[in-house]
DNA sequence: TTTAGCACTTAGAACCTTCGAGTGCTAAAA
DNA sequence: TTTTAGCACTCGAAGGTTCTAAGTGCTAAA
């Protein structure tokens, strides 16, 4: 447990650091004090926080950096607890949703950019979880010039849909009997049921009525493998260019390729509870994001189930402003939904 | 006009510093050419090729470095004409796309990340021109759960489509009656056309069916601009990493903006003949894009016309082998394209 | 016209010095 | 016992020197 004094001190360092990225000193530290104390002292207690793991040096007589332990210590409590939010940054959160939304996907899409605009850093969003949607049924709509479309439709409002070319070799009776087929059997299981299903059991009876329905197969199952998978969002992607100071073009393109795959994000997304949570550098245990921190949120959209927001910024970042974002925006995302809901499906 | 040794050092020159990114010196340089000549020779010569504005010196006592003339000039005369193309880049550009493409716009997307990691550049492709194409129709698809799909059906069986949800105040008898009568009046106008008409004429008939149609016609209006736009598939975003030599975040990020905006770079895709275009370094007239160079090149796919393909990479690329990929893969594509025309539509 | 030879230029690496900001420790003051 | 002043010490960053390698242009001979 540390000191009051220490407390103040860990605070100091965090806060300088964060605004001018450079390795704090006692001298420099002593001004920006509550307490009058001299630098001697300041040293005394820094030998102390670095024995406990908090601080770190990048050198021998060089001044003090918070360590990953020292943020996570900073974060869990010396942070404002009251959430503060600029006044500035709230109105901005207020007026950056326009109205004028065809679709859920647009106002969580918008959101990740939102709230990068806000934060300058990279964000990601998820629509309120669909994990145990139904599906609704597929529809065939047939666009002349031998395409067809099929919109696959979920009870919770979901829409995904694929267009194709139909073989020379098929004709839209068959079509028909296998969507009446795939609707009648699979109908409101949940999507990754279905998804089972159509692999397991439907094929051997679509063979009485097409020779070859792999291809057509295919098709249900790429547009259900889209709807069924929790895609997020991603806003800002290149305000990674401006913070990740590793310039390896490498780690980059790497890091980048991250963004993109759903698998290997998605993971750190997944939140344990409603609290607003912080991951700091290693903590976050993936090599390339040792200098990151994660700030990841859910919003609650009542019946209509919970989403998540998250922040991908530097370890270096502003924790207390950014969460207090965190904190309004899931708010404000959360209103907008339920206004959109409220509009268009009420009764 | 050169004499053949100045072609010869000339190509020497661009070749050795593709390779190795330095200068070229005249010792060095005496090792890679054809004929056996000193290097105080080659020095005579370099300074002649200076004088004419096709090499350029980092220094007063450093190698030579072709300039923007050196490469134009290079790539005009000095290029191996037969176009060889390594089997091994002609064996994988025959076997990467795979088959099962169930719309143009996969294949054509799918060929944007072919021929980038071929070439290890970035690389933009678009589909055959539908500048020209005309409105078949609209069609409306209620989905249930209040809402309707959207779609946009044009003669070259180009599709788009829109989910949107239904405002409470609003019914299907009235949705189809607009519905009725946009394809009544505009169907088997050019789009851009039909643009204009849907903005100008449509409004003030629709408010017979309904009072407000603003939000409703903004939905056609949206899927319309959409379909009309030439949007071209990026690959390989992240190769600038790579070779985009200039580190400065703030260019990277406006380069990256610049990739996913169309009107700036679409304007330098535009082909003015069939030829293979090289446009090097300050020939683009982008300041951005001063250290690159934008291979362009049509592809040709009989009546269903002309596409285009295009490779932006380092001015200090390997022209010949580019362009030689350029050349093989601009013909596999009209194969590939032809091929899904013919399974899928013909007769 | 070509070449050998030479004086000259320059960037970059290696090394040194200086400077400032920081430290830890000791001994005195509070 | 805690705090502070004072001081010797450390280190990186910035600047200066020197040296070298790779290059040049020019001159005079082949």
């Amino acid at each position: 447990m540390l000191t009051q004094r220490q407390d103040a001190i860990l605070q100091a360092i965090v806060r300088q650091y964060t605004v001018t990225g450079q390795p704090v000193g006692s001298k420099v530290l002593a001004q920006h004090l509550p307490m009058k104390v001299s630098s001697a002292t300041i040293r005394n207690e820094m030998v102390d926080l670095e024995e406990q793991g908090l601080l770190v040096k990048e050198h021998s007589s060089s001044g003090r950096i918070p360590s990953t332990q020292g943020y996570r210590y900073y974060v869990d409590h010396l942070l404002d607890q009251k959430m503060v939010i600029d006044n500035n940054d709230m109105a901005i959160i207020r007026n950056s949703f326009g109205s004028n939304f065809h679709k859920i996907d647009e106002i969580v899409s918008r959101s990740a950019d939102i709230l990068s605009d806000l934060t300058s850093f990279t964000t990601f969003t998820l629509k309120p979880e669909q994990k145990h949607a139904r599906l609704s049924g597929f529809r065939l709509v047939p666009l002349g010039n031998h395409q067809v479309m099929a919109i696959l439709v979920t009870d919770t409002g979901d829409v995904e849909n694929q267009t194709f070319a139909i073989p020379r070799d098929m004709n839209t009776e068959e079509l028909e009997a296998v969507i009446r087929l795939i609707n009648d059997q699979l109908a409101g299981l949940p999507l990754d049921e279905v998804l089972v299903r159509l692999q397991r059991d439907i094929p051997m009876q679509v063979v009485q009525y097409m020779h070859s329905p792999d291809g057509l197969l295919g098709i249900f199952d790429s547009i259900l493998s889209h709807a069924a998978s929790e895609r997020f969002f991603v806003g800002g992607r290149m305000n990674l260019l401006g913070f990740s100071h590793n310039h390896d073009p490498n780690d980059l393109q790497e890091l980048y390729g991250m963004l993109d795959k759903n698998e290997n994000l998605s993971q750190f997304l997944d939140p344990e509870d409603d609290d607003i949570h912080v991951r700091i550098g290693s903590e976050i245990s993936n090599k390339l994001l040792d200098d990151f921190s994660l700030i990841t949120a859910t919003y609650d959209v009542d019946q209509y189930g919970k989403g998540i927001i998250a922040v991908l910024g530097p370890t270096r970042m502003p924790y207390s402003r950014t969460i207090g974002i965190v904190s309004a925006f899931r708010q404000e995302l959360a209103r907008q939904l339920l206004d959109y809901y409220h509009h268009y499906y009420d009764q």
